[in-house]
RNA sequence: GCGCCCGUAGCUCAGUUGGAUAGAGCGGGAGACUUCUAAUCUCUAGGUCGGGGGUUCGAAUCCCUCCGGGCGUGCCA
């Protein structure tokens, strides 16, 4: 619709032009957008606002001579067209026209809104934590910020992979292994200095127990070099099992794996690591030097801050030339661009790494969203924890406290640059305080009312919905039926409805290209309520089998429409609540 | 000091990249179930969009400046 009104415009100020009514030069860029006051109609331009200067004439003169054309263009699709304010132009589209998008809806189903495929190949990078320990809840706000933009992009028509990078290199592993080590002696009745910077958390304790349980005390005299090597891998494997475990249980599953350590690993035949030919790449394209015996890459020529290092003076590589080697290689393997979701804590490292892939050819092909980090709080009351001491909240307890779908509602309910405060109580209350139950609410009454029309129980979970609404059967001429009495509460809920489910597009076309799921929550609960008010102040399951109808199709139309956004946040849609 | 993010109703936050009278939820006040789910709906109160300049037909939105908060600023990961 917004292309024909773009052209229908274009087209009427042409013809003005032509026909000597409005002296402008050119046709200027046209624009269309949804009024935010339903007064104003569907649609609105601002054309005449824009051209008015150039044209020499007041601005409501000139939105007269161009609706004077449009009114004549858009026969049988506008209801009306007129000027209003300072001279905007506001269409308003006939019923039947409106009404339409129920049956494009119900035709396109899940792939409503969904964009022709891109052929664009992008790789959303995420969580991507230190397998030392369990996840904390930071960490699945980025899990579900990163599903759900992947999602978006995937309804948007890119091919998506979805990427965890493991840190399995690095001194936190030796940590890490040290802290196991010195538990597992301890459970062994032996005294055992606890490292100075050691991880305090009881996991540590449980993963020394399981070594315990498993292999007894046969590590209680070996080496402390090779009990910690062989503890490392054990405790590694834990962690690891246990992110998969909690990101699968909340409907997240990544593609790919990628463990740090292969970075550093020799190449083929005992050739130079990924690391080192990831500098080499860099040294030929002019962009490193050397430096009291470090290895530097010339970072500041891009824009950041300072140079940064690569290899340090006692011959080992730095977190960062890890991470150029990581994304040289992920542009190796064929994507178009590349998106990394960091906490705000990494913020600082975004200019070197957008200078590394520009350095190695691929300008514009980062992108770093960074997400901010949730407060938890209980009823109103702020949740301490202490990383001294290790006790904390993971986000597996808070999962296992308010279940999958409500913590991703609200991980994404907040734009991603603002910092999240997460009430336990209120994601867990079953009322109309709780966002996430008011919109499933929704869509469990659209699921109701299918079964009472079909003739079932409204209850009884046997009717297989997706069945139900194939057989709704409706006309054109019953669809415009919606909204046939405008200025009554009945009609102006079925308009508002209808509105709603046609910004749909609009909606998911914004989120996707802002990275923002945000927006679909936002949506979701606009719609939600648009809903909840034409059940209010329309029966639909009436006599009249015209108007059921097409008030059954309406409501099959904002089910899958509900469903489908909650499906782009990784909410589930219940049939019955 | 420098860099990034934030400041909108009592509280938590939206605001479609410059549009019309700045919105929603919660909280406050008043109402609606013989009805397809009241986990709902209706009405009402509440604002110098942190302050001040500027850009223009038009600014919460763009530029400058100041105030106030968060984070970052390692040859750590």
């Amino acid at each position: 619709m917004r292309e024909t009104l773009n052209a229908a415009i274009a087209a009427a100020v042409a013809s003005a032009i032509e026909s000597g009514k409005l002296p402008l030069p050119s046709v200027p860029e046209v624009s269309v957008e949804r009024p935010r006051d339903p007064a104003h109609g569907d649609w609105a331009t601002n054309i005449a606002l824009v051209s008015a200067k150039a044209a020499g004439m007041p601005p409501r003169v000139v939105a007269e001579i161009v609706a004077g054309e449009l009114r004549s263009a858009l026969a049988g699709v506008a209801e009306s067209v007129e000027t209003a304010g300072p001279g905007f132009i506001n269409i308003r589209l006939s019923r039947g026209v409106v009404a339409e998008v129920v049956t494009r809806v119900r035709a396109a189903g899940a792939s409503f809104g969904a964009a022709e495929p891109t052929g664009r190949r992008v790789q959303v990078e995420f969580v991507s934590a230190n397998p030392v320990g369990p996840m904390h809840v930071g960490h699945g706000r980025w899990a579900a910020l990163g599903d759900s933009i992947a999602r978006l992009l995937e309804h948007a028509g890119d091919e998506v992979q979805r990427e965890f990078y493991i840190n399995d290199a690095g001194v936190q592993m030796d940590v890490f292994a040290a802290s196991v080590s010195a538990r597992y002696l301890e459970l062994c009745g032996r005294e055992a200095a606890f490292p100075e910077d050691g991880y305090r958390g009881a996991y540590i304790i449980e993963i020394a127990r399981e070594i315990h349980a498993e292999e007894a005390t046969c590590w209680l005299d070996a080496a402390p070099e090779a009990r910690e090597a062989h503890f490392r891998e054990k405790a590694y494997a834990q962690v690891l099992e246990h992110l998969k475990r909690v990101l699968h249980g909340m409907g997240v599953d990544f593609d790919v794996w990628f463990s740090e350590r292969s970075l550093h690993a020799a190449g083929e035949g005992g050739g130079p690591s990924a690391i080192e030919r990831g500098i080499e790449r860099l040294r030929r394209a002019g962009h490193v030097f050397e430096h009291e015996g470090a290895v530097w890459f010339r970072s500041s020529g891009f824009g950041d801050d300072k140079d940064r290092v690569l290899k340090k003076a006692d011959g080992s590589y730095t977190y960062f030339a890890a991470d150029v080697a990581y994304h040289a290689g992920k542009f190796d393997r064929g994507f178009d661009l590349v998106i990394d979701i960091w906490g705000a804590d990494h913020h600082g490292y975004v200019k070197r790494m957008e200078s590394a892939v520009t350095a190695l050819g691929h300008p514009g092909g980062l992108e770093v969203v960074i997400g901010q980090l949730v407060n938890l709080f209980r009823n109103g009351e702020v949740v301490r924890m202490s990383k001294r001491t290790g006790e904390m909240v993971t986000f597996e307890d808070l999962l296992d406290e308010v279940g999958a779908d409500a913590a991703r509602y609200f991980f994404l309910r907040r734009s991603t640059d603002q910092p999240l405060d997460f009430d336990i109580g209120l994601a867990k209350e079953r009322s109309s305080d709780n966002p996430v139950y008011y919109v499933q609410y929704a869509h469990a009454r659209i699921c109701s009312i299918l079964r009472k029309a079909a003739g079932a129980d409204t209850a009884d979970e046997s009717v297989d919905i997706e069945a139900v609404a194939g057989g709704i059967m409706v006309t054109p001429e019953a669809l415009a039926l919606l909204g046939a009495e405008p200025g009554t509460l009945a009609g102006e809920a079925e308009l508002g409805l209808l509105r709603k489910i046609a910004e749909f597009g609009d909606v998911v076309e914004v989120a996707a290209r802002q990275r923002a799921p945000h927006k679909l929550t936002t949506y979701a609960e606009d719609l939600a309520s648009a809903f909840h008010q034409f059940y209010t102040h329309c029966q639909v399951v009436v006599d009249d089998p015209v108007l059921r109808s097409a008030r059954l199709a309406l409501s099959d139309a904002s089910r899958i429409v509900l469903a489908t956004t909650l499906g782009l946040l990784g909410v589930n849609a219940p049939q019955r609540m």
